[in-house]
DNA sequence: TTGCGTGCAAACGGTTTGCAGGAAC
DNA sequence: GTTCCTGCAAACCGTTTGCACGCAA
């Protein structure tokens, strides 16, 4: 599970024929170097610091354009705030705990049989890319 | 699965020292009343026919208090808006078509797997007790 | 030169909050 | 009589939108 290269980005945006804007350059790094996943107003902080001028909503027009081209994808992980995530990277999931907050990273294997038995059941084709599970960690149950 | 009797839930309100304001019991048999999720806004608008005077912001206060007495469980289906289920109404999940937004219910059994294997691998004990899955129905993979 | 993309400011919509009055106990 | 609960109005906060300008192509 590779992450896909800055200039891979580039040329497929502009193969569509949309702008490389210094703005929307910006935004794709801000996605690409983040480990984890980052909320619009993250993006809009580093981008910010770079290129003063830039205003937010320039942030979620392009997120909803990234969205839309399926290079990023959105994860609710009931905070109130959706955060962001570079398609190419690998995909995981989140379990959250009620009590304490901690989030611990699940792997997507843990998924598969799930998302099988969905599909034999009542051919739904799920797109479990990255899922919030809530519940108790192992310290909270304790 | 039995839905709780809303004497019982008057009862146990009142041991815990909670008031029964006409607008709290209006509240919850609204909610009982829900075959499906019900979200704030519908709830209001049911008390609110009854009672005009009602504000959409008790509601959310006694969504709250519900909350926190584990008597109702919030799912968040994508739209914005959060939708509320009497607790002890049977669980059941919800695949939602990214395509043409249709919801088909899943039975809570196609998740005891998952349950486990979490529960093994990372000592998490996951509370699924409305879970909105996102994906493409039958229809639209056609 | 064309029209996509942007900055700005205001609006939006669901939810929360401060406060003073009123009802449940 | 005490205190919880409520109605009201305003604030909140993440997100969206209308508009005119500016820059990538």
């Amino acid at each position: 599970m590779r992450v896909k290269k800055a200039e891979d980005v580039n040329e497929r945006l502009r193969e569509l024929g949309y702008r490389l804007t210094p703005q929307r350059q910006l935004i794709l790094s801000a996605l690409q170097g983040s480990d984890d996943h980052i909320s619009a107003e993250e993006i809009y902080v580093q981008v910010h610091a770079k290129y003063p001028n830039v205003n937010i909503s320039t942030v979620y027009r392009n997120l909803d354009l990234l969205k839309s081209l399926y290079l990023v994808t959105e994860t609710d992980m009931g905070e109130g705030r959706v955060r962001y995530h570079f398609g190419e990277k690998g995909h995981h999931h989140h379990l959250i705990c009620e009590s304490c907050g901690a989030t611990t990273e699940a792997d997507e294997s843990m998924f598969l049989p799930l998302k099988s038995s969905l599909f034999d059941a009542y051919g739904f084709q799920a797109n479990i890319s990255h899922l919030a599970i809530f519940g108790r960690c192992t310290k909270c149950r304790g």
